[in-house]
DNA sequence: ACTACCACACTTGTATGGTAGTATGGAACT
DNA sequence: AGTTCCATACTACCATACAAGTGTGGTAGT
């Protein structure tokens, strides 16, 4: 339930969040590694104080972990907040579509359409990058049209436990065309107004967001909880 | 879906932030109101740093709105942020008990017996702030026996902006015996695996919530976005 | 060899001074 | 009178110094 206002003048402070959490999330910082805020003070040339409000918000965000006058840690995958991040999602996603299934305005069908076209296009050219992001934007748009801007932002938020247990790089080969698919199919439930149809395809669609973590934990067993 | 290590000795920054907090949920602090580090840091004997975190924290939350080199204010309250606050409350908690009518471990089954007849004292002794606390731990009970906390964590968090349109003076005369007739009617329902009725309730329950915001809103419409 | 202890090198927590951007009120000008 | 401009008193942002707790390795004593 964060709103977080952009700064005009991107702040120091907006700076070494950013590229910490990119970091943690794309496990260019492992679980369990520790972090000192004089040497990240000193590797992104900024004093302590920015650097510590930075792992102040991380630490909120349950990226971190701050243990008094001992050390900030990265904090271990915790498998149960996991599971109960993508059942948070599943449990919103699927209220969501079935509320646009009652009504959904035409213009936001309009992007969603359009996305789907820029999906296919993508799928052509290989390019896995835009894949992902228009499957965000397309979920967004989802939300958008249902008035749940915020809910999606809830969601974003959960998010970051579920993506450092999703290799991009494992994705990328696999099933881009089921998930296509059942974007598509979506699509249509929600102009046939038909709310079984489009939340099991949501289900099924979320469902295949786990996979990725068992390999993970076998291969890292010590990034876990 | 924050997690705060609760340190062993209060910090300072935890003092402020718990103060400032409850204050403005309250509505002491009314939404609206310009805060500073430095009148702030005055009133809690403490120095700049500490408020300038909690402000930090309150921010991420959405309760203050941090405007770089202009001021600190306590954020109006958005109609929409409430209302989604509720739906999401809603689907979580409608899920929950679904999952709650499947399978409930019988300890924990007991723990909502032995509160709802707590209840029972505390209506009869007119305690309205137990009573409050013990609806709390009922709904609290229920995450925690379907191994959920870490969700109800998320709800407590979405809570705050809800609480604030919460008066407690006006609920304290109405219809706790309504409430506590529901809190029995879900507890009856799980264990008859029964979880149409578990789920309709629910829904019930949770929208005798939102008439607060009403009275409050025509009272003090500058209080709202 | 083993243990108790202590100095030291870390850590985060707190206090404070300086910087830059913003709002405001009054003076000077039209 | 109305408008423009500028000094001033704010604000949050950042840098830095100091305080206080923690872990560790070496040393002295047994």
């Amino acid at each position: 339930m964060t709103f977080i206002g952009p700064s005009p003048t991107p702040s120091a402070r907006d700076f070494v969040y950013t590229k910490l959490k990119s970091q943690i999330l794309s496990l260019e910082l492992p679980p369990g590694t520790a972090l000192s805020e004089k040497e990240s003070s000193l590797a992104f040339s900024v004093s302590r104080t920015p650097v510590r409000e930075s792992f102040l918000r991380l630490a909120q965000e349950g990226l971190v972990q701050v243990l008094p006058q001992r050390g900030t840690f990265v904090s271990l995958i915790d498998p149960e907040l996991v599971e109960e991040a993508r059942f948070m999602r599943e449990q919103l996603e699927k209220a969501v579509i079935r509320l646009a299934c009652e009504s959904f305005p035409s213009d936001k069908l309009e992007e969603l359409r359009g996305n789907l076209k820029e999906q296919q296009e993508s799928m052509a050219r290989k390019d896995d990058l835009r894949l992902f992001e228009l499957d965000e934007i397309y979920h967004r748009t989802l939300f958008e049209g249902c008035g749940k801007l915020n809910t999606w932002a809830v969601i974003q938020q959960m998010n970051v436990h579920l993506n450092r247990t999703r290799l991009l790089r494992l994705v990328s080969d696999h099933q881009w065309n089921h998930l296509y698919e059942q974007h598509e199919t979506m699509v249509q439930a929600i102009e046939a107004h038909d709310a079984g149809l489009a939340e099991s395809t949501m289900q099924e669609h979320l469902l295949l967001s786990v996979k990725d973590q068992v390999v993970l934990r076998e291969k890292f067993p010590h990034y876990f909880k």
